[in-house]
DNA sequence: TTATTTAACTAATGATTGTTAGTTTTATAA
DNA sequence: TTATAAAACTAACAATCATTAGTTAAATAA
């Protein structure tokens, strides 16, 4: 199994000049520790089978060790889902504010946010599958300040749609299906990326920029 | 909790003229046995919790019996699944057929496709939702001849779209990002229908049909 | 009525689940 | 080196899972 942008080459603490007592090195060079590496593997999982349908002893396995020396490091299965799912869940909300506070045009607004959601699905796929397919499996107070977060993304979006139709950027839609349908889209980006990973993802971001922007219909 | 199309207002067997052994009868006058009744509430559960956090015994307690009886009408736990997820495949795949046997423009044919999904995802909300979200728990062989169908139907949708291209009628849009981008949003309707019920499917199918062929743009 | 079938029940099965306790090994700090 | 802390281990827990066996009640057919 792979973990995401990090293949599983690992160097241990003793091989590092830094004081933390567990940092690991990846091929990337970036540095992750035994949580990390454990959330990632259990990312994966979950994509796969779903988060009921995976046990503890599953994600021990692919990390390589067994089930109980898990909580060591993390305090329960849940924590795992609710951190992959509210940290991938701020960064789409960090993304959104960033484009609310632009003075970019609704136009470019959209085309922003097609960016925002293509960079996630290339660099964190199995966080992002997750998010949108096993968020109902989140218990309180994590699934209900999650779909606050969803909601008021949803909201954002129709706001965007919404401003461009008053300036006449947009034709006369339905606010809430266009945003519905845009949404959808982008939310099952990784479910068609995944098969299709040799694609430019820059090119990608003009080709659904021309489908979910302009349509299909010839003008 | 509601069965669809089919509030539980039932009859019993003794008062039926039919000589079939357990036929029940619900307030729309359509005919279901008491496995399809089941089979009804385990899609609505499965749709809210999911295939693996809906256990035998919470099917039961909705259809009010022990869940040690439910094996008298079905098999075991799989088969529910298998057959709600089959059927409702076997229907699109039949719209499909009939799109495509059609002597329709690919325009028209596009606009058959969103009827087609609007009318299912109408008719009946849970299936619809399950076949979307929870085929990863289909074991084989079901498993893999959902997978076949869903390829067919995808192959089936390029092909209307490239068609429509070199007929002119259709923009020069990737094919296979189209089908993909229109295609997931008629797959995720349900869950944006389900919390907007009150809309006018007809109105619903306009709309749609105006978001996903003409695109938002002003043109 | 009686005989037969259908479908409910109770009770229990073995397997698997997430998690804890206690112990041993490994790595760091002195 | 020795002392300490971190992280692995084995073994077991109680709970829950889908499913089966055996039994009783209800409905139908004679």
């Amino acid at each position: 199994m792979i973990i995401e942008n990090c293949p599983l080459i690992l160097i241990g603490p003793k091989h590092l000049t830094t004081s933390h007592p567990n940092f690991y090195i990846c091929r990337n060079h970036a540095s992750m520790t035994k949580k990390e590496i454990i959330k990632q593997h259990a990312a994966c999982l979950f994509r796969l089978k779903g988060y009921k349908a995976t046990s503890m002893r599953d994600i021990a396995h692919e990390v390589g060790m067994e089930a109980a020396s898990l909580y060591n490091h993390i305090s329960n299965k849940q924590e795992i889902l609710a951190e992959l799912m509210m940290h991938i869940a701020e960064l789409f909300t960090e993304g959104m504010e960033n484009i609310q506070n632009s003075s970019l045009s609704p136009r470019e607004k959209m085309e922003r946010l097609i960016a925002l959601h293509i960079r996630y699905t290339v660099e964190k796929p199995d966080a992002v599958a997750i998010i949108t397919s096993e968020w109902v499996h989140l218990e309180e107070p994590h699934h209900k300040s999650y779909l606050l977060l969803r909601s008021a993304y949803e909201h954002n979006i129709q706001n965007i749609i919404e401003t461009g139709i008053q300036e006449k950027q947009f034709a006369k839609v339905d606010t809430q299906i266009a945003a519905f349908s845009i949404l959808s889209t982008l939310r099952w980006l990784y479910s068609w990326y995944h098969q299709q990973e040799s694609i430019n993802p820059l090119e990608l971001e003009q080709k659904m920029i021309q489908c979910l922007l302009d349509g299909i219909a010839i003008r």
